[in-house]
RNA sequence: GGAGAGAUGGCUGAGUGGUCGAAAGCGCUCCCCUGCUAAGGGAGUAAGGGUGAUUAAGCCCUUCGAGGGUUCGAAUCCCUCUCUCUCCGCCA
């Protein structure tokens, strides 16, 4: 949520800023029901306050026992008094009610590095590592591979359960494994992430602290009817509930986390949008990078956790790209994203495998999640950031692709060898064995 | 799934329908005393919001798990829900 206080005194400032990522605010319509607000809650308040004066008039009458009379006159004002109460709180709390529902529905700031623009085509390339690989033969895809390799089982997974997920047989499956710990054990290790294990599956308050709800409930899997949870869309969510109604102590931060979760999408919206292969999946793994500092510290913490993410894409030594996303191209909560992109030789394209957001106080108002200096000073939002430290399945299939030789075989970096039993290479249409180790 | 107990400020824990935003203790802050430490004495110490000049004083409203209700008036009485704990059953 934005800061309200901000909203009121500047509401065109803040429209205009909200423009920029490609959303219209109704600012007359806001200024006027705000005003409104403003003018119900004051007479609101005033007829309690004569409320409070009456009753404890009456309760000194009753002490002092005054003639039945005045009390009777006392009584019978209070009596009209509190039908104009009734409905002024009936007035007040509806419109309480429909700001509060608006405030929810309102994207993020924009932080002011963000470049303009409405979508993908204005994101700016930051920087790139490695190059794509020079195979010298056409390369094949990561369908292909697995196939192959006899790992990847996409008919049994449509047969159990339908379009868009996989089976991963063998090696591939325990390459996905040998991935994420990897991925865990690198990140706990060189910085001090803690590891924390949590729910797949959260409640509503929680989607709402992160920012998935209200706006993209068709996004999630909700399972019922008996319970009102939600399967996570990302670890983002648990991890960053963690800071829920919390205060931290300064020498608490920043807190650093790191979690193995599946994840859940509806992928509503993407018909027909990368229907091959493991890009696009209703559940797939992520190692996820949640990070809460103070505020002063969130831009450089954010780009750091950019750094901790591509560190995992160098030791596997997988080619990547780092964009700045435009002001349209950022996600509804967060005020400046950088996404990762790897390369994959079968589309001959850069692909998402990791988005690093900085939220700033954005999710911390939504989760009540404050710090403060010390016991007695006045707690302040701190500041929340995530990144995919990476999606499991994509650095699976980037592997595939990109450490391929002309005979399917796909040579293992010497960073996850060990994760693997010590082998270097699958080896295409051999027997699929479970390695040593 | 069955039975029971509970939810009060940073923490522990009182609370009779009417100056109760709430005793007391702990903790914390400031002051006094004191070679140091320890101990002692005094004062202060919830949060959110409105208004005020957006950031002062002041004034006011709200909040005792959440939501309803009774009442002129609710931490206190009634109903519903959520959560926590204990015991039994079941289970990885």
């Amino acid at each position: 949520m934005i800061d309200i206080k901000l909203l009121r005194q500047d509401p065109s400032g803040v429209a205009a800023q909200l423009v920029r990522r490609g959303f219209r605010m109704d600012l007359e319509w806001y200024v006027s029901q705000e005003a409104e607000r403003r003018t119900l809650q004051m007479a609101l308040e005033d007829l309690r306050k004569q409320r409070n004066e009456g009753s404890r008039k009456v309760g000194e009458l009753k002490a002092t026992k005054a003639t039945p009379d005045e009390l009777g006159m006392r009584l019978e004002k209070l009596a009209k008094l509190d039908r104009e109460l009734v409905a002024a709180d009936q007035a007040f709390r509806k419109l309480s009610a429909t700001l509060e529902a608006f405030y929810l529905t309102l994207p993020n700031l924009p932080d002011s590095t963000v470049p303009e623009g409405m979508d993908e085509s204005a994101n700016q390339e930051v920087r790139r590592w490695n190059t794509a690989p020079d195979f010298g033969f056409e390369p094949r895809d990561h369908v292909e591979l697995g196939e192959m390799i006899q790992g990847m089982d996409f008919s049994s997974a449509r047969e159990m359960t339908g379009a868009r997920f996989v089976v991963l047989k063998g090696i591939l499956a325990r390459l996905q494994r040998a991935l994420t710990t990897f991925m865990l054990d690198w990140h706990a290790r060189e910085y001090g992430y803690e590891e924390v294990y949590v729910p797949h599956l959260v409640n509503r308050q929680s989607l709402t602290g992160t920012g998935q709800l209200p706006k993209f409930e068709s996004d999630l899997f909700r399972v019922g009817p008996d319970v009102d949870w939600f399967l996570i869309p990302t670890g983002e969510v648990p991890v960053t509930n963690l800071a829920r109604d919390h205060t931290f102590l300064r020498s608490e931060l920043p807190k650093r986390w790191v979690a193995h979760t599946p994840c859940y999408r509806s992928e509503a919206g993407s018909y027909g949008k990368d229907l091959k292969g493991m890009i696009r999946q209703h559940q797939f793994e992520k190692v996820e990078l949640v990070q809460i500092t103070l505020p002063e510290a969130s831009p450089q913490a954010h780009e750091q956790l950019v750094e901790h993410a591509e560190s995992i894409l160098i030791q596997l030594e997988l080619p990547y790209r780092v964009m700045l996303l435009c002001a349209g191209d950022t996600g509804f909560a967060s005020a400046k994203t950088y996404d990762l992109e790897v390369w994959l030789p079968s589309q001959k394209r850069y692909r998402e495998i990791s988005s690093c957001s900085n939220f700033r106080d954005f999710q911390a108002r939504r989760l009540n999640a404050r710090w403060k200096e010390d016991a007695k000073s006045k707690p302040d939002w701190v500041h929340t950031l995530n990144g995919s430290g990476l999606a499991v399945g994509r650095t699976l299939l980037a592997l595939l692709e990109n450490r391929q030789d002309e005979g399917g075989g796909i040579s293992i970096p010497s960073r996850l060898q060990p994760y693997l039993g010590g082998i270097h290479e699958i080896r295409s249409g051999a027997k699929v064995e479970h390695p040593p180790g």
